[in-house]
DNA sequence: AATTTCATGTAACCAGTTACATGATTCA
DNA sequence: TGAATCATGTAACTGGTTACATGAAATT
């Protein structure tokens, strides 16, 4: 018993973290039921497009996952077309789906992956609430002001040394920054006056 | 001599656009010569590292890009440590940046590219000088407003169907954009001014 | 009759991530 | 003496891009 708990606890596969276009297929999915096509469609219509992407990534995704046990395919027979496979989350899903929106916000999220974050955004409110969207928004804008200060340093320690074009692109970063912190901001002032 | 050069139109190697990668590694080399180890710890010290990255990404790109002919590695001897690589530009690799830098800023490069843009900004001042900076600035800004009406019109047209929290991801992409627009443009007239 | 839409996929290629390896030198 | 720095790389894995393939139904 013992010995078999410490063993699975150190051989058990730690999944993966979910890719960002992992996140928003189990995203669309978990919204309602969605075939692959369904999912191009919201790629290509959609500003949701801004993810991927073209068929190529999104049918070997579908089926990596859905090996991993989180989607599960029903094909839709009674149809005059072809028929389509049509994926709803597993309980495994859910859970997975809700553990990675629960993820804190990093630095590295900050710099790395301002596009996760917005996605995450996106399926949070209606998954975990607007009491921990709340709080995933001010940590948003914490990890962004944190970021701001080295960056405005950097601008004013390269003063000197750096090229001018180079001051510019920086500074286009701290715009960027500034808002998004803004937004953010200003939809934690909506939410709240939405308590309704 | 006609079929020849039709032979040879049809069949030559259209040289692979160069990665983002390969463009923030070109442009650091044209600044001076660099060593791996060099743009290692420009990526891992400046805001540049908001593109690549580790030894793993950098090292390989080196020898895939000597191996094409745009770089090319000396051997610094005489020195007390290990020896190091010292990348130069070629004369091919030369051309390969310019040109690089003057493709035309595309819808694609706005909605799934500003990185790039930036980087290309970045090192394009020096190379292709003040005035065709200012075309790129102000093309970048007439793709963005262009790109900016598609998203506004998304917004007003989903304002019944869509949840309240893509309406919100949209309208942060949507002040995204204009930031960059600002930036843009304050960038012109700061060009401008500096017209001495 | 031709094109677009519905619908799903495969295969080759390329490149990035992670983790590891090596080993000398300088600094605390 | 141990850690950090200088300096370069490899190997396995993963997954995205591009291009191609198929074929029926609906639309023009």
């Amino acid at each position: 018993m013992y010995y078999d708990s410490w063993y699975s606890m150190h051989t058990m596969k730690t999944s993966p973290t979910l890719s960002t276009l992992a996140l928003a297929i189990l995203g669309l999915i978990s919204q309602r039921s969605r075939s692959g096509y369904d999912l191009l469609k919201v790629f290509s219509d959609t500003p949701m497009g801004h993810f991927s992407s073209s068929p190529g990534a999104i049918y070997p995704a579908l089926k990596r996952i859905e090996e991993s046990g989180l989607i599960k395919g029903d094909i839709e027979t009674e149809r005059p077309l072809r028929p389509r496979q049509v994926y709803t989350l597993t309980k495994q899903g859910k859970e997975a789906l809700k553990r990675r929106l629960s993820q804190p916000v990093t630095h590295d999220d900050v710099v790395w992956r301002v596009d996760d974050l917005l996605l995450r955004f996106v399926f949070m409110g209606n998954i975990l609430g607007r009491e921990r969207t709340l709080r995933f928004l001010n940590e948003f804008v914490e990890r962004i002001e944190a970021y701001l200060s080295s960056l405005r340093e950097q601008r004013n320690a390269q003063q000197e040394n750096g090229s001018l074009y180079g001051r510019l692109a920086l500074e286009h970063g701290i715009e960027s920054y500034q808002a998004d912190a803004r937004w953010a901001r200003r939809v934690i002032k909506e939410l709240q006056a939405d308590e309704s």
